[in-house]
This record gives structure tokens, sequence and C-alpha cells, in this order.
DNA sequence: AATGAATGAGCATTCATTCAT
DNA sequence: AATGAATGAATGCTCATTCAT
């Protein structure tokens, strides 16, 4: 009945639909929250379907979080502009972050959740050398050139990232809504922190 | 056996010492990842025990939050000078805070993890009016006299407090030692912010 | 309603009850083939009660399988009369294993079983310095005095065990009723081997 | 593309490769221990392709079983010498069975196995009436001859065959390496019990 | 108040089997 | 004939909670 070609795009959206359900699911009932039976119902497939793809809950959730971590590092070298006064290109990158977390708030939440449990202690960030290899980088270069305060490239790494999930937080739940003017004035804020 | 003075002692001893494990247990291993057979344990109780201080797994860990978190307000109206000049007060209870952290990052910790987790719908600071009171007052006041951006005070208070439990991170983990000329410069930094 | 005394057997009694219950559907339906919950079900208590006692199942069955030893090396260490003739003695042992095993045909099912099975690599008998100790140790001393075939320990056992568990298998299914005179024949014969 | 001819063989050597890999597997797994997935492996095919060779996980184990069961029977009917005298004959089939055994010593494990496994019970055995047909007539005949013990021919064949998968584990396990001279001591002294 | 044995619902995971291709 | 993605029932095991003592 179905096209081959709809069939193998039908696979790929598998996957693709059981890390959108596990994304949904566990920014609002957390890891351990969120059962495989729960995302298999919310993903229209059978329990078993998740093994299929992924060897386990463990391995499934880093691979949500490697992907998400994917998309944010094209957006920072899509925006990284090394030529432009550094404080420049950095307000840039902040805010395309913010935007992009701004399109879908669960991203933020669930890179959060994430950071802030015992997953992180694996290998996902400790044995990585490519998912903050980028703004390591780029944080190290101005580091080099005196642009920032002299301080370890993951403490400014957490200090530029914080506010960026904190505001997201806001616009969400508070009602806050931001006008591009605010934006660029919270930009322009923490880079003066 | 024992005289009724020193039992009433025990007894508090012993829902301290439950939420001193659970403390201790839970920045390690996460809310579900601790047990309350673990918990138990460590405390040197009984499992069911703990369900004499607390109805259940919830509740016990609603009350730990409550219980740092007036550690806090004690802290906030102990250092709140409301009669100084607000940037000077607002530094001055920034720095206890983040040294009461330092003290034992294990509380930071879990406010943290707390802050981002499902159990934060509940009633403790939603239907609360209590716990975030005091400092939600300072920063009215402030808001009132224009002193702070014109922005939700529960927006404020997260840009406050992001950054202090950022750096005791990396106080502990990074090896970054905080000299107080240091320290002054973050709470400045984060002052202007 | 049940007076100390008896509760503290009772106590005991679930531990029988779950390695009673195991030992019959173990050997009707295999190892894997007999699900926790079907033990439980047997030994009438709740599945995790069995995990209260033994940390999994493969501990539960080791702990059945050193039972059953246990048994059979009580039975040799009270017939054992290493003064008589290594033959008459040899056949008192065999014997004696024989009426154990008809007693109670589970048994040596089971531990045939359990022998041809992946677990025997296990600790059980290979790290075990005590199981398996009592018949080494009247072979080998019937060994050192020529008594017996210079064959392994090991062989030796095997041998004037399997014809054991044959004839049990056969009183039971082939409703091959042994008379004494027989058995005796048997043992004889056994032993000529 | 392939000759019909060619293809027909294929299609056997997929058989036989699927018992094969089962044959290793479940000797050194169990037959639980033993996945379906596993065998596809093994015999580098697909899952399903298993299914379109038999019925389902029993089948195959009970096709296996008699496939080596027959390799037996023929051994049995090559060396069987009517005419010979029945003592002679008897220790010419045992040591001719074990030689077969020792040239791959996973057929007696997985003959083992089975025999003391939940299969049995089923109708391989029982309503089965030829593969032990031949043994059983032979036993027979040396019986109504009085020319063996007066016992049921299953235990006749029991008490022969068991002694001979325990040289064999022997053989294979204990480094025990058996001479011609030795095997037939073995064989004459079964003979004799 | 304190215990810890007992519970059974719920979990992550496996696997024999099916079926569209 | 051959495939392997998909299934969902079943498994071993955990754990918050209860309750008789």
């Amino acid at each position: 009945k179905i096209k081959p070609s709809e069939t193998r795009i039908k696979v790929k959206d598998k996957k693709k639909a059981i890390l959108e359900a596990s994304l949904s699911l566990i920014t609002s009932h957390g890891f351990h929250g969120t059962s495989m039976k729960m995302i298999a119902k919310k993903a229209h497939i059978a329990a078993g379907t998740i093994y299929v793809y992924f060897a386990n809950k463990e391995e499934m959730i880093k691979a949500l979080y490697q992907e998400i971590g994917m998309e944010i590092n094209e957006i920072i070298s899509t925006h990284n502009k090394p030529e432009l006064q550094f404080s420049v290109n950095f307000m840039s990158i902040w805010t395309s972050i913010l935007d992009f977390y701004r399109m879908d708030p669960r991203k933020p939440e669930f890179i959060t959740q994430f950071t802030y449990s015992p997953y992180i202690n694996d290998e996902v960030n400790v044995g990585d050398n490519g998912l903050l290899e980028p703004i390591k980088t780029i944080f190290k270069e101005a580091k080099n050139n005196g642009l920032v305060k002299n301080l370890p490239i993951p403490s400014l790494i957490a200090l530029s990232h914080s506010p960026i999930t904190a505001l997201v937080r806001m616009n969400k739940s508070q009602h806050l809504h931001l006008t591009d003017v605010e934006i660029r004035e919270y930009a322009q804020a923490c880079w003066d922190a």
C-alpha cells in the first residue's frame, strides 16, 4: 500500500518519534518518572520497538542529549564570526541560542535536567571531545587574547549559558514576553558580567 | 532508661538523620536513584521508621527542601539591611548566600535539582507564599523604587540566584578557589547585570 | 494471634517453602522454564518475598543445590565406615544414597539438571572446597591404597553416581520396583565396574 | 543467477547451518539460554529465516535431537552383528558410540541435556517408536535369550548409555586421554555390570 | 516509637514469532 | 526463499509502603 520511498522515510520517523516523545515526557516527568511504556505509547509504537533503535534507556537519553547538543553546535558554528569584535560575536551567538531555546523550551529544560543529573558523569561529556568543543574553542581564543575574564573555560560557559535557560524558563512560565530590545539588553548585561 | 529530655533530643536527631542522609544521597544519586532503604541504612534506622516522621517519600523531600529554604531565609533576614543603599544590600545578601552554599555544596545542588524537577509544580512553591516571601519583598520594594530592572520578581530572583549555584559548582568541581576579591567582583558583575 | 515461637518457625518455613516449591517446579519445568512468579504462587507468598531471602534467581538455585548437597554429605558421613573393607563401605554408601534419592526423586533429578547446566561453571563447585570434599576424601584414600582404578577422582565419582540417578529415574518412571536383593546386585555390579 | 542444483544444495546447507549453530550454542548456553537471534547470527542468516525451515524453536530442537539420534542409529546398525556372541557385539557397538561421541562431544552433551529436560515428555520419544527402536530390538532379543539381566529395556539402555556420556565428559574436561586398551576395559566393565 | 518482613504494582528489558517487502 | 523491523507478552527484579510485633 505504501511506496518504498515513503516507507524508508517512515523508518527514520520512528526513531525521531521516540526521541520526540522522550523529550516531551522527560521534561515534564523527569528521567525516572518517564517509563519506557509511556514513551512507546506517546510515540505510537510498541515498547519493544524502542530497543530496535537504542540499546537501553540510558543510551536513548544520551542520544537525545547529543542530538540537541549537535543542533546547538550547528547554531553556534553558523553564527560564529571570528573576524568580528568578540563582544559582538558573543552577543550574536548568545542571542541565537536564546532564540533556538525559545522556539522549543523543552530543549533547554532537558539539557538543564541532564546537566544536573548523574548521567553527566558518564562518557557523554567527559570522554567527549566533540559536543562542547566548538564553544570551548571560541572561549579559549578569547581568553588567550585577554578578551574575557581569566576563568576556567567550563566556568565561562556555565556563566554564559545559565542565564539563557533561566530566561527561557521565565519566558515560558512567567508569561514574560521578551521584546527584541529586552533581549539585547540581557545579552549586553550578560556580556558585561 | 532514658530521661524524657534526652529522648526528645534523640527523636529530633532521628528526623535530622533522615534528612541529612537524604541530602547526601539525593545530591549524588538523584531523587529516584535514592531508595528509602538506602536512606534508612545511611541514617542507621529501619526503613519503616521514616514513615513515622514523614507521610511518604515526596513529603520527606519537600520537607528537606523547606528546611534548606528556611535556612536561606534566615540568612537573608539576618543580612538584610533595608536602610542601606540597595546595591550594597544586594551584594551583601548575595555574598552571604554564596558563603552559605560553599559551606555545604550539597545544599545548592539539592535546591537546583529540586527546582528542575516535577516536584516543583506541586504546592511547595506555587501554593506556598512563605518560602520565597522574604526575598520577594526585598525585590518588590527595590522595583517600586526603580532600583532594579522592570522585570517580574521571579525573573529577578532566578537571574540573581543561578550564578550563585553555578559558581559553587565550579568552586567544587573545577577546583576553582575563590578569593574574597573575586567573589566581590562576581557580586558586582551580577549586580551590574 | 500467634505465639512468638510459632512465628519464628513460620519465618524459617517461608524460606523452606520457597526452596520446596523451586525443587518441584524446576524438576518438572527446568530452570528457565520456572519463573519467579510460579515459585511464589506455589509457595503461597508474593513474588517480591523471594528476594527477601535470596539475592536473585541464580543464588536461590545455588542455595537449593547446596542444601541438597549437604543432605547427601550428611548421609555419606553417617554411613562412611573407613575401618570396613572398602568394597563393603562403598556399597553401603552407594545404597544409602540410592535410598535417599528414592525417597524424593526430585532431588537426584534436580542435581543432575544442575550438573548439566551452565550454572555449574560458577563458584559452587569450582571454588567450593566443601560440597564434594567428603566423597573426594574417601576416594582419594582408596586410590592411594590401590583399591580402585587409577582414574581422576571426579571420574570415579561420576561413574559411581550416574548409575544411581539412572536407577532412580527408572524406579520412578518405568514402574520398576526394586527389591533389596536387586539393589544389592546393582551395587555389586557398579562396584565391579 | 544460480543453477537449480546449486540452489538446492544451498538450501540444504542453510538448514544444516541452523542445526549446527544450535548444537554449539545450546550445548554451551542451554536451551533457554540460546535465543533465536543468537542462532541466526551464528548461522549467518536472518532470524526470520529459521521459521522457513522450522515451525518454531521447540520443533527445531526436536529436529536436532532426531538428527543426532539417527546418526547414532546408523552407527548401531552398521556395527550390529547379530551373528556374533552378544557380549562381543555389545562391546563393539558400545565402543563405536563412544568413538562417535568423542569425535564431537557437543552431541552427547546435547543428547543428555535434552534427555534431562521437559522436552522429553513430548512426542519425540514417547509416541515415537522409531528412534530408539533399533537398540531396543537388540536388547529385546538378548533378553529373550537370557543373555542380559532381566530388567526393563529402557533401564538396560540407560545403564549402558550413561557411562558413555560420562566418559566423554571426562575425556573432554578432565583431560583424560583414553587409550584403546582403557576403552576396552571400560566396555568390559560396563558389560560385566 | 521503632522495627523489618512482606507485599505487589511497576519497571526495564528480552525474545519467540509475524509479516510486509 | 529470505529478510529484519516490529511486536507485546512475559521475565527478573526493585521499591515505596504497610503492619504485626
